[in-house]
DNA sequence: TAATAACATGAACAATTGTTCTGTGTCAAG
DNA sequence: CTTGACACAGAACAATTGTTCATGTTATTA
């Protein structure tokens, strides 16, 4: 029998038995051995499964536990990191004050919740420390967020200049989304849409700053 | 030496071996053995590390293949849902054609790439078929998408009414973010932004829709 | 107090699994 | 044609690793 053999890039085999790795961690939740590859890929021996895999790991496909059993995993396509769960506590829209964590708040009290990857996330913070909310129609437009989008905020009172944060005007009786920048007589709530005007208040109308965005998720939801 | 028994849940060993397992999984990528849990335990024999690991499984808090080298996992830990990584080809701006996969694309040519939880995503597709861009400038603001934003796409050519479409307009040498409809007389290209008119493009007008958007994600830096 | 179950140890054993060595056939270059 | 790199097979070997057993200790309970 003779095979093909490429000049360059991984051959047939190299692949077959990349995906047979990644295929079996994913099912398993551990690393296959390399007499279970070699069985799968039409493999005889072992010694040809450990050619390949050095071949592998030379080339930086894969890496190697050595002498520990299936001490072997897929570079490149597993350092897919962690990611966590924030709860989504419930829905904000104008004309609603917007539901917040309680200090004994648990996860039980969200009605869902969203998984994001902590790659995506600024800081390195537990995602204890975030929730979510869903928005409700488009009161929050000027602030680039439309109706169904999430949004992530990590719970606080106040804010520095530049932070956009969800606030609470008693005044209005209005919830909204906004720049915050302290102005010297008061405080200015700049929307994200910069065709759209600031709103100005003095140091004396009453404000309160519910939490800072972190993150704003829009689901495209597709018909096909 | 005596040891504290507990009456009822786990006792500190059983703790123990599991934060181990945990951890162990983390940084190596595949289980422990059991000499290394015992090990790391302090104790000093299999068969005991093996006593604990069988009430751990009775007690749901481990699954084990039995027989199998390393072959245990802990439940309950990772119910948390798969993700996979998106490539970002490149920056999407008004004035400029945008980049799309090619055929022989392979994820090298990106930039970087994002990760997304696959319980975002509307569609059960493999993650290979999507790519992502990094809004660049205001131009997108009637499609409610802001500079920074990463918008995540699926490539194609043609679109059902509804879907939210990236288009290059030849005439206009434009790219742009919208709603797509057909109309008896042509196509009729909605903003995101309700306050925001319509283009309508009659049959003969040429279009090229790029790809269907099917997320965006807007990063909020903190600066804290 | 005796019995029993839970807890603990160490060693021997057997299965799994990675490593290595010898050998065969193909293909391309000298 | 010879040489050598490459792809592959098979088998023997050694290390890793899970299982079992025989035995001892501690706490609870009858």
């Amino acid at each position: 029998m003779m095979m093909v053999r490429k000049s360059k890039g991984l051959g047939e085999r190299h692949q077959k038995i990349l995906d047979f790795i990644q295929e079996y961690q994913r099912k398993h939740k551990h690393p296959p051995s390399i007499r279970e590859i070699g069985e799968s890929c039409g493999i005889s021996s072992t010694s040809v499964v450990n050619y390949y895999l050095d071949q592998l790991e030379k080339t930086g496909h894969i890496e190697r536990d050595r002498k520990i059993s299936r001490g072997l995993r897929v570079t490149g396509q597993s350092p897919i990191g962690e990611m966590f769960r924030v709860p989504v506590l419930g829905r904000i829209q104008a004309g609603e004050p917007i539901p917040v964590p309680a200090s004994d708040f648990n996860y039980f009290d969200a009605e869902e919740s969203v998984e994001i990857a902590s790659s995506l996330m600024p800081s390195r913070e537990k995602g204890k420390q975030f929730f979510a909310l869903e928005v409700q129609g488009n009161s929050m437009i000027d602030a680039m967020v439309n109706d169904g989008d999430i949004v992530v905020m990590k719970p606080t009172q106040d804010a520095k200049n530049g932070d956009m944060v969800a606030v609470w005007l008693p005044d209005k009786n209005e919830t909204t989304l906004k720049y915050f920048y302290k102005e010297k007589d008061g405080f200015r709530l700049q929307p994200a849409n910069p065709t759209m005007k600031p709103i100005m208040l003095k140091k004396d109308e009453p404000v309160e700053i519910k939490g800072k965005v972190v993150m704003v998720i829009r689901k495209v939801e597709m018909m096909s």
